[in-house]
DNA sequence: CTGTTCCGTTACCGTCTTGTCACCGGCTCG
DNA sequence: CGAGCCGGTGACAAGACGGTAACGGAACAG
């Protein structure tokens, strides 16, 4: 279970990170919004604590960025006094506010409450179809029964593939989840991926392509 | 390993002390928060499984109770729709929780969990398959009764290999749990340590590798 | 002191993974 | 029609990774 930290208060980053680390939670940290998109997009996480003010911009763009691309729970942070700012923040699509102070025992049965509510229970696979993911053995499972070894770049790739099951993925959001660099025009290095893996793919269950090209766009995974 | 149960229902106080009792723990009853208290002061259990809702008093009052005075974990259970109770458990030191109903299997797999993560999971002996591991004594015991001497580390990776056994553990968690988190490059000292450990139970029993490599991945026990 | 055991370290080898290049065919647009 | 972009495919090589062997220091027993 990986969560997404988002605050500019080292202090209060550390306390949290150290807090959830504790309850064996995978943590990953961002200190202002630019960062916290990227962190988002290369790790995919399955919960946002996300700090309202940040130094550049406001925790509202990112929440409204995240929520553009994913459904994944978000709690905002918020200093006491800023009420006003958190019926915008709920209304951007945050699920849930925790008000500082808090105590880490707090926070962790909020994250746990919220985690629950959003029906997530194991980070640990991801279905979609046919197919089932594995993450921590990095195998595909099929329907039929059939188990594929994966490398760690297909495991990434099909990830977010299976996280939008059916939508189409961006070229550069493929980009940065899978290699974690934006923009640069790395293209070549998808095209061996998916290749690799259709190659793969085939030969596990044959004249079924689940991965569909979408010309000048990017990719989807049949649902 | 003895598990205190505190419930006013008899009915799930004897469902859960039968599942409890086939998975090979022992377990003391109470009915009431006043025999609770008692009782975990009379038998000291590793863990204690606790209701909220209680004819006298709350499972509040008992949980801070057993926490002022020990650290033992403790698992409540609450009956759904109760969420604001559960946060308030959890400030009160309760370590998880469960949902009513649960299943037996649910129950086993939150209760072992917990005793892994309380680091309390150092119930001496642990079994999968053919073998079984004695932590004190730092010895393998195969089925057919061989006996095989194990070193420090040894011991140590096999304790987290056999704990998950059939799953696979990743590289960075066999690194943490063996030698503490001692930066993350040293995967030498793995691949070593596996391999004499390979050597030893190869001459004990030929033929039948229990290490299995997930390449890229980690290691798993066959379960 | 001497031998043994444990284990950290270096080195080498074969295999798998992945980045890179080169080429092909289809499509679009001037 | 031809240039240019895009995606697909094959081939190659660097590098990562796992397995194995060997050396040597530290701790310890006799």
């Amino acid at each position: 279970m990986k969560i997404l930290v988002v605050d500019d208060d080292p202090d209060l980053l550390a306390l949290v990170a150290f807090a959830l680390t504790n309850a064996g939670y995978a943590v990953v940290r961002a200190a202002d919004a630019g960062p916290a998109i990227a962190a988002f997009d290369r790790e995919l996480p399955n919960l946002v604590l996300l700090d309202i003010n940040l130094p550049s911009g406001s925790g509202f763009d990112v929440c409204r960025n995240i929520r553009d691309r994913s459904q994944v729970p978000v709690m905002m942070l918020t200093a006491r006094g800023e009420e006003e700012d958190l019926v915008h923040a709920l209304e951007l699509g945050a699920d849930d506010y925790l008000t500082k102070p808090f105590s880490p025992r707090t926070l962790l049965a909020r994250v746990k409450a919220l985690l629950r509510r959003a029906g997530i229970e194991s980070a640990d696979t991801l279905t979609a179809g046919q197919v089932s993911l594995d993450l921590e053995a990095q195998t595909l499972a099929f329907a039929d029964g059939a188990l594929l070894r994966l490398t760690r770049l297909e495991t990434r790739l099909l990830q977010i593939l299976i996280a939008q099951a059916g939508h189409v993925v961006t070229t550069e959001r493929l980009l940065a989840h899978v290699w974690g660099h934006r923009g640069s025009g790395d293209r070549q290095l998808l095209k061996q991926l998916v290749h690799r893996l259709r190659q793969k793919l085939e030969r596990a269950s044959p004249g079924n392509d689940p991965l569909q090209t979408e010309s000048g766009v990017g990719y989807r995974l049949k649902a």
